[in-house]
DNA sequence: GTCTATAACTCGATAGAC
DNA sequence: GTCTATCGAGTTATAGAC
């Protein structure tokens, strides 16, 4: 109920769920989800390893929470990449690619926590929406930017971008060889041209043979 | 030194070594990197969580001994492809993503293992050298296949082109929504179609102006 | 609603018997 | 070269005091 910035009452916290889930997405921008845990979590907010437990039943619940604030933010700024990119639907879709590699690569969680087994349960169900959200976002893009008329030809094509976006984002993450100590913010113009090469291909091959060249 | 199939004394083996790094790679292709612990493959193989310690001086080296086992059979795998696939360098290219989609895809490793952080200390010269072998095979495919004459664009091909192969099996791994339950194999086509649409793309924009068309 | 304390477990790794 | 036994650390989760 307060909705002052500043707590009133010295170390403890007006709102330790939204703390937990803040301090949770820290945690797993540095260590990733393996290196997640229900401990961590509550060191970093300064609180005993029991108190987590009064807000969420379990791990895999604050986990979910923290999952159901990425999937939204990644839906939000795939939708401002799209919208600054302008008119043409190749670029829009384009842009949505490298908005993905840069937050995932900032965040290190994308949709390996997304999807991940188990989070498709009722009692996430926060989580699911986000979900659908973020495909919502994702759909009508993919389906004006594909060169196919039919739906499973954009369907094909949402698979590979995303595929293509989350392959940019976790090859960086890994800390592989060749992009090794890249910023995350380097990541969204090449992950943007790989991914309008992808559409344009796929536009080229499904094109109407007597297309204009 | 014993080549026979079957081990000559009952429950021991001749080569413990070897069968660890046996029992690792099932493990890996059903926990992942996460699931893996070396009281596991010692479970696995049947000898108590002391054994391995005789063989692998740490955890990590069990893991890269496995991990040079994976990154030779990728560099296979996608070598035969790309002989398979015949003469044109955009199919032979293309080829590779299909094939290092289905082997991560069933073996649940790839670069990540590769690329891990730590693997490259000099103890792990083995799969340093792999991972050469790796890149051996897959560079010569890209430059052939790239549509641009400077180093640098080939480059960015190499990168994009693994990042959507690997990309594709990390999706279909982590038990996605639209993905799930999809086999291994049936990977090897769309991977395959979506690296030779962002191969296409690539030409293209690469393409002399003045190109016939 | 947060604390201390703890149970029950798994992990990596080592010591010493055989 | 494999065993039993164990240490110390870290984990999820619960019980009960305040």
């Amino acid at each position: 109920m307060s909705d002052s910035t500043t707590a009133r009452r010295g170390y403890h916290h007006g709102d330790l769920r939204a703390r937990l889930v803040h301090e949770g997405l820290e945690l797993l921008a540095e260590a990733g989800v393996s290196g997640f845990s229900v401990a961590k979590v509550a060191a970093r907010a300064h609180v005993s390893s029991a108190a987590p437990y009064r807000h969420f039943p379990d791990r895999e619940s604050l986990l979910a929470a923290c999952a159901t604030v990425v999937v939204g933010r990644l839906a939000d700024r795939m939708a401002e990449a799209a919208d600054a990119a302008g008119d043409d639907p190749v670029e829009r879709l384009a842009a949505t690619a490298g908005a993905y590699a840069r937050y995932v690569a900032e965040g290190r969680v994308g949709m390996e926590l997304l999807f991940a087994p188990g989070f498709h349960e009722p009692r996430f169900r926060d989580l699911h929406e986000g979900t659908r959200k973020f495909f919502d976002t994702l759909l009508p893009l993919v389906v004006a930017a594909s060169g196919s008329d039919e739906f499973a030809g954009a369907m094909d094509l949402l698979e590979a971008h995303v595929s293509l976006a989350h392959g940019y984002a976790t090859v960086l993450i890994q800390g592989s060889y060749p992009t090794a100590g890249r910023r995350p913010e380097d990541l969204t113009a090449p992950a943007t041209e790989a991914a309008r090469n992808l559409i344009t291909g796929e536009r080229l091959r499904h094109a109407a043979p007597p297309a204009a060249l």
